[in-house]
DNA sequence: TAGATTGTTAATCGATTAACAATC
DNA sequence: TAGATTGTTAATCGATTAACAATC
């Protein structure tokens, strides 16, 4: 009964882990405490050995946490190098500087295709047009649909249909998209950047809140 | 005593609220009920309310929210079209697209200056370097530095004195202005979308915690 | 009056912190 | 042995939920 543990919050803490263990391990740092992983994030040491008390191995009592040990267990509960295969649908400018960042690929994401209307020549992925989607992510096993605008609600459950098992959003107006996920309880993360802006903005009206 | 009021939690769910009345407003929906809000995101009816109580007058028992006005007491209370000056840094294709992104002028925040190693031509923005930054924010009262590399710390040091009061980073390694931030107690907001794309693959790889 | 819905108080639940045992 | 640090249990704290009063 004591292993109600904390799972919604972990799961948006281990991503951090495994972003400063990647930057412990790019300068060559093998060995880190709790206090120095909790020195880059919001948490306290306490909070951050609970979380990677699970992470059997990674860390003797009295030394600490062996980093590449713990990235690796990281990578493997994270399904970081699982090479989930992923379709972009999108337009415009932003496409080719999305379809090149290494959000993607550094994360072991394979990118197999993209839902385009205009032709986007230098970006050697395979361009399949919205009627094609659905056939195309069974026939290359896609899971993952990134997308930049909202698709048509039938395409969208016909996709799911054929495999996609979760969607990473970055529309402004991302409704539809989470109605659809939540019917086919299929998980989904939309990005609001705009959120993150208007808070900072709120706290720049209001510093007394820091007191 | 009972005024502890969540203020951390209500600073990540106002802005949320924000944005769901914009887009009942384009709509054309000028009233809407606590249930309807709470559909668009993750919390319950009463947390929406409880949220909202503090805006006293857009709303009637038994009747619901007034959009309008709720909206309009979440701009001034958000900061919302407080026009707040920014200046963006940054290099590369990324550049023109977040000068030119509505995410600032939109939410009411002025565009005057970025700092960039090469000419940007057809950016109709001020281009500064590194070094004339901290003049500049004097000059021109920039409180917002949005960041798309890490700056030198002096310059960001000196920047703040020049009345920098906020900073919005889309650094991957944002460790160094995370520290200076905290040492000057300025408020800063760091996105990393990877973390919600990995939170979001390992929820792929175990479905089981929806159960 | 009945229905709807906000606003608030009290009860529950969960997460964070504090303290400390374990051990390298 | 002393110092450092993880791992865990118990205590505290805060946030969410449930219940209901207020009122349109």
């Amino acid at each position: 009964m004591t292993k109600s543990t904390d799972v919604r919050g972990a799961m948006t803490r281990l991503p951090q882990y495994y972003r400063i263990l990647r930057h412990f391990l790019q300068e060559g740092i093998y060995r880190c405490s709790s206090a120095e992983i909790a020195a880059h994030t919001e948490y306290s040491a306490v909070a951050v050995r609970k979380d990677l008390a699970r992470f059997a191995g990674c860390a003797k009592q009295g030394y600490g946490y062996y980093v590449k040990q713990l990235y690796q267990a990281l990578c493997e509960y994270l399904g970081v190098h699982d090479q989930f295969r992923a379709v972009i649908v999108g337009e415009g400018d932003v496409l080719p500087l999305v379809v090149r960042h290494p959000l993607f690929s550094v994360h072991g994401i394979r990118l197999c295709g993209i839902v385009a209307q205009s032709d986007a020549p230098s970006l050697d992925v395979t361009r399949i047009t919205e009627a094609d989607l659905p056939t195309f992510c069974r026939a290359q096993r896609v899971g993952l649909l990134v997308l930049l605008r909202p698709l048509p609600e039938p395409i969208l459950r016909a996709a799911m249909e054929a495999g996609i098992c979760g969607i990473f959003s970055l529309c402004e107006d991302d409704r539809a998209t989470r109605a659809v996920a939540a019917d086919c309880a299929i998980p989904v993360r939309c990005l609001h950047p705009v959120d993150d802006l208007i808070s900072l903005c709120c706290e720049m009206k209001h510093p007394q809140n820091e007191a």
